[in-house]
DNA sequence: CCTGTATTCAACCTAATAGTTATCAACCAA
DNA sequence: TTGGTTGATAACTATTAGGTTGAATACAGG
């Protein structure tokens, strides 16, 4: 994968037991035996996805005896956003125009609503 | 990489010179050559490049003569986007204590806002 | 110290990516 | 029909991804 940043943090996303892991960390930290339990895969296996997603940030581990619990670190997701945010109108149309709208009836003011 | 649709648009997202196709198309439809010139890139390997991306929906491909120019359609990072958006929580401190506040209000009913 | 539990590391395999060059096809224009 | 331009396809290659198994490490408890 390329050298970028956005480029490595969206190849991480692009996995769908990577962000299924995320997935289970946005409900709270885990230990790597924990979130490879859904999963039919080996440990090992486990073990190199989570470090694709700590390569990029997007997940930090702790110590606590012998467990080493997951976090999750969203802030990657910031540039994916980002990056997104820039091609939003193209895909939503409505939304687009719901924008428009509303800028109306701020120009036209509250009195003068449709309907 | 798998099957699914998501993890398909953004493993086409996780690379520099896809989203620079992506960026040049958001500026108005081009032609492989248009698309090609700012990499130092064979034009098959440009061809590939917008394969993957024709393959996960984010081009479309029309035909005036010679030309088959390229069209973005930004319809699938609406699903890119919905991911997001459910971890938008952890990376908006001020946007999760909205919701909280949010979450706390409704809990407490309408009658019961604070102040 | 020994054992069990949790996790990582190393070596290996296979399939897929991302690039190459060379060939082919479609179209316009003379 | 002969070129010239535009783009796609095929065949090949090197690298990487993502999985495996088996050994190594780290820690807790008896």
């Amino acid at each position: 994968m390329a050298g970028d940043r956005l480029s490595a943090t969206l190849f991480a996303l692009a996995d769908p037991t990577r962000r299924g892991m995320l997935a289970r960390l946005a409900q709270g930290d885990a230990t790597v035996s924990e979130l490879a339990e859904p999963y039919d895969m080996s440990l090992a296996a486990i073990s190199k996805h989570l470090k694709v997603l700590e390569g990029v940030g997007l997940v930090s581990r702790g110590r606590e005896a012998q467990w080493r619990p997951r976090h999750l670190e969203a802030e990657p997701l910031k540039d994916v956003w980002a990056w997104l945010d820039d091609y939003r109108r193209f895909w939503d149309r409505s939304l687009d125009m719901l924008g428009r709208h509303l800028e109306t009836m701020k120009q036209a003011g509250p009195e003068n609503s449709d309907r």
